[in-house]
DNA sequence: AGCTGTGACTGGTCCGACCAGTGGACTAAG
DNA sequence: CTTAGTCCACTGGTCGGACCAGTCACAGCT
């Protein structure tokens, strides 16, 4: 038997699939841009020269990923949106809920990410972000007295900055992305925790080290209690033999 | 002024959603399980007691999703696809495509999220999977006297192998995304690089070097050659102002 | 000027039709 | 009895037309 050249499995292409695909081919030569306007479904029946059924599955398609949405009676046509993270968060949850991507998946990739921003600012911080840093935490601490979701929310804006001064927008919206995921995957959980409150304050603690650290300029300790501490306060929620990949992510 | 609650700006439920969104919870609860059939469009059609065109819209979205696959003429009807992290990865080539990332920003989460895998692979390695790493070297190697295509397959392969020891799909996937993006990038550039074939033998000696130290069981070192490997690699392509913060990611 | 009613649009949904392709059943040839 | 070929019911892909409820700009009225 000779071989034979690996032959690809040839699939009709759908009409409005071309007509997905230019137009997320403009908005990469953005030529479209967020906030424009795409044409109303009758004209680009009359552009793309194909029925109104054809153009609306395409457009049903760019909308399930977020690439535009449609109101009815609008008369400036369906709207470019801004990226936003729902559509990425939502796949992610997706895989998640089957199971083909862990919670320990997840945490570990919060690790990662979450230390080795802090290893960066620790470095390339200013004496003003520094300030940020800390103020963030007193926020922190004013938010426990209110409730788990005010803590929450100043957890990520205190998660935010440090994404920021690693100057690196991937690892930010990675993160956030994660972090909601994990967020969504053991709210209720956390919600019935009996002991919240010490939770969050020891959790302030950690986070508290690690600005010392960072003000210190020792970007792999900061980077290690980051990491520590995110272990010790999602490991509960991950089975144990998981926990051994994310244990590996913390020793020197 | 009263504290009014928090009201959400209500939007119309379109049908062909509420059909999605019946399909999705079917399979959430286990009901529906890939290689199973959705009944024909017609069928459905009769079942939701909605139009076709109404039906085609919610299998549009679906197919969109990576969750069904039609294809015309199969008498069995749309077919549930196993999950898969396609759909992650398209989203995430949107992601890297629309926030206008640097490639200094790409670089450095490549570091980041290799330099993370590489260190936890050197803790969890198998003695097989240290003999696997081997051969893609090996692999490596051989590719370099074919051309540059087959030197980045095989090194494509080497960095899927480590993902795949640090048991972290979502690292793997990242990975696999980002190097697609900072491929398309910067390609041009590298296929006329003169020196191409010294760089590809370099390479070659920076990835051994992190596999002896794998073999060691310091994870901290390779972790550290491979960020360095990838800076010395790719740092000629980034601004130099960039490359302060990818410096920092390697420093101990 | 400010308000109001109107009408030309919008998208959402439905209907009926046609086409090319698929695959199973049935038939005819071996 | 097996096999090759034909046929046909049915599939999804596309089309065109229709109606509705809602939106918005504008003209005309107060």
């Amino acid at each position: 038997m000779t071989k034979s050249p690996r032959f690809q499995p040839v699939q009709p292409v759908r009409a409005y699939q071309r007509i997905v695909e230019q137009v997320e081919e403009a908005l990469a030569r953005g030529e479209l841009a967020p906030g424009q306007r795409l044409p109303s479904e009758r004209e680009l029946v009359a552009q793309f020269e194909v029925s109104r059924s054809t153009v609306r599955e395409a457009l049903r398609v760019l909308e399930s990923n977020g690439v535009v949405r449609s109101r009815p009676g609008d008369p400036n046509g369906p709207e470019i949106l801004p990226f936003s993270q729902s559509a990425l968060r939502k796949q992610m949850v997706r895989l998640a809920r089957v199971e083909e991507l862990t919670l320990g998946e997840l945490i570990g990739f919060r690790m990662i990410m979450d230390g080795a921003a802090i290893q960066v600012a620790s470095r390339l911080r200013t004496p003003e972000q520094l300030a940020e840093m800390e103020e963030t935490l007193v926020a922190m601490r004013a938010a426990i007295d209110v409730d788990f979701e005010a803590f929450s929310e100043a957890d990520l804006a205190f998660h935010d900055m440090i994404a920021q001064v690693s100057r690196n927008s991937l690892i930010q919206t990675c993160n956030e992305v994660v972090r909601g995921v994990v967020l969504t995957l053991i709210s209720d959980r956390v919600a019935h925790a009996q002991n919240s409150r010490e939770l969050m304050l020891e959790s302030l603690q950690h986070h508290a080290e690690v600005v010392d650290a960072i003000r210190a300029g020792d970007g792999h300790a900061a980077a290690r209690i980051a990491r520590q501490n995110m272990y010790d306060y999602y490991a509960g929620y991950v089975p144990e033999p998981e926990r051994e990949a994310l244990r590996a992510l913390i020793d020197d």
